[in-house]
DNA sequence: ATCAAACTATCGAATTATTCGATGGTTCAC
DNA sequence: GTGAACCATCGAATAATTCGATAGTTTGAT
């Protein structure tokens, strides 16, 4: 069976009839015939009811349309996820937590795209333990995250550290108030370790919120206090609307870069590597 | 592209070696060798890396490999359904847990035997991961699921619940002893929730079981409690063999059954499904 | 260092499958 | 009866596949 066959088979059950079907396939009506003898031959069993106005698809062959159907999109996947693109070399598979896209990956694709124009990137959001898996697999050739898992044959190297301050849009009574308003925002396992470990009284938040870009939107719209990233909230700060407090401790958040310790292409992975921490102290 | 190729494919994915893939197949490694190089020439990238000690996947062989499997799954189905024997219609495939068959799927298959006898049935055990991409990919009609995953174009519905209680081996101090001996049986996530929720000062119990049947075996043999399907404890309940813990919570496990928004006979999809849910009936 | 063992790659020849173009047969409409 | 619209089949050209033999690796034992 060859995929030809399937799609010259889907083709007739679609327009009826063989010369059509040659037509739109390109082939002579006789290699149509025989392709789908071929088919028949295999299955012991035809396929369409041949009339003098076209043909008509039997029980057998509305039963195989449906897989014909199936093999055809499986293939056409498979075709479009593996096949390399024409003028490229290779394909650099990278797989990046959500929260590191638009801050790191954006800006790592153009500068890859201009420093290996012959390498097609394929790109990925995934969570971090996926992303591991993916990585163990063999998926892919590198994995952008804040908490990896130490696997055998993976390399883990840091990549930046990431601080986060408290800062508030109060703009009196910083030092004091700001746990009035306060919001949690979860920055993830280490950072709630800290948190605790830093204010082990505070009560639980009212207000606390799972995606960091989520929390900042909120305090901008609604006012209140929380952790931000220095490199977001900075800016805010030099236009007057947020404010820093002080005192209070700031936190780390590092990410880290995983990668194979075998690599089929040490030159291109070490190429994405150091673009990748180039990138890195722009957004750090 | 050939059935073979994919075939050898996955047999050189399955052993590792060029060598044995041509003893399985009945070839010779030159033709083997000369499947590959097709396949992999049609891709533009390499499938294998080849080392001294046989082949290993490479990305690309790995992306590759998902849909080599369904390909082959669907060429293996197609050939079923055409070549049906006499008598028979069509095919109706249902894929379900291996905890779900003995209540569920035993009792469904004669049913439908009767109220549909010109209907083969294929049944498959599975993971409810592989369950949901085998009906994604048209491999199967009907799947039957603790834990299903919201996918486009597939249909969830809730099937039955089933009631998970306490029990213990313990005839005298129930209330007070059924901790001492006390068996964690993991029924999957929303189990594990419910559990953390209703005792959330329990140390972690000295034996936990993964899989249900095995937990309660283990009580039976060795004494002690956990919680297990009403519908399995009560029977023993009623020898004697077994005792409710009357002021522990129960907690529920609803189990789902997945089919296509667009099934090739919806009358048959529907008489499967209304048999489904009376089985469901009896069971829950 | 050498050798054998265990691999995969490749080459040429034989074989097999596919395709084309031409031809033949059928059915239906007019 | 004739032509138009079908599909089947045949033979020859072409292309793909296979085999057997051989060559080139790498590894581990001696």
């Amino acid at each position: 069976m060859k995929i030809d066959h399937i799609m010259t088979f889907l083709e007739i059950a679609a327009c009826g009839n063989f010369n059509r079907a040659a037509d739109n396939l390109n082939v002579t009506q006789s290699t149509v015939s025989a392709r789908v003898k071929t088919l028949e031959d295999q299955f012991g069993r035809s396929l369409f009811t041949r009339s003098h106005s076209g043909v008509e698809l039997t029980s057998a062959g509305h039963h195989f349309k449906r897989y014909a159907i199936g093999i055809q999109r499986l293939w056409q996947q498979a075709h479009q996820e593996v096949t390399l693109p024409k003028g490229y070399k290779t394909v650099l598979a990278l797989g990046a937590q959500v929260s590191l896209w638009d801050r790191l990956i954006l800006k790592w694709m153009p500068r890859m795209r201009e420093k290996a124009s012959d390498v097609a990137l394929r790109v990925e959001a995934d969570y971090s333990s996926s992303l591991m898996r993916q990585l163990s697999d063999g998926l892919l050739d590198i994995g952008v995250m804040y908490t990896p898992r130490q696997i055998p044959g993976l390399v883990i190297d840091n990549l930046f550290e990431e601080t986060l301050m408290l800062a508030t849009t109060r703009e009196r009574d910083v030092t004091a108030g700001w746990l009035e308003d306060y919001v949690f925002v979860d920055w993830g396992d280490e950072f709630r370790a800290r948190h605790g470990e830093a204010f082990p009284d505070m009560e639980t938040p009212a207000v606390s919120v799972g995606l960091g870009a989520l929390g900042l939107q909120y305090i901008l719209e609604n006012g209140g206090s929380g952790y931000f990233p220095t490199r977001v909230v900075e800016p805010l700060i030099g236009q007057g609307r947020l404010f820093p407090v002080h005192d209070a401790p700031s936190a780390s958040r590092p990410a880290y870069v995983v990668y194979t310790a075998t690599p089929k292409d040490e030159e291109l992975l070490q190429l994405a590597l150091s673009e990748l921490r180039a990138v890195a102290i722009t957004a750090s």
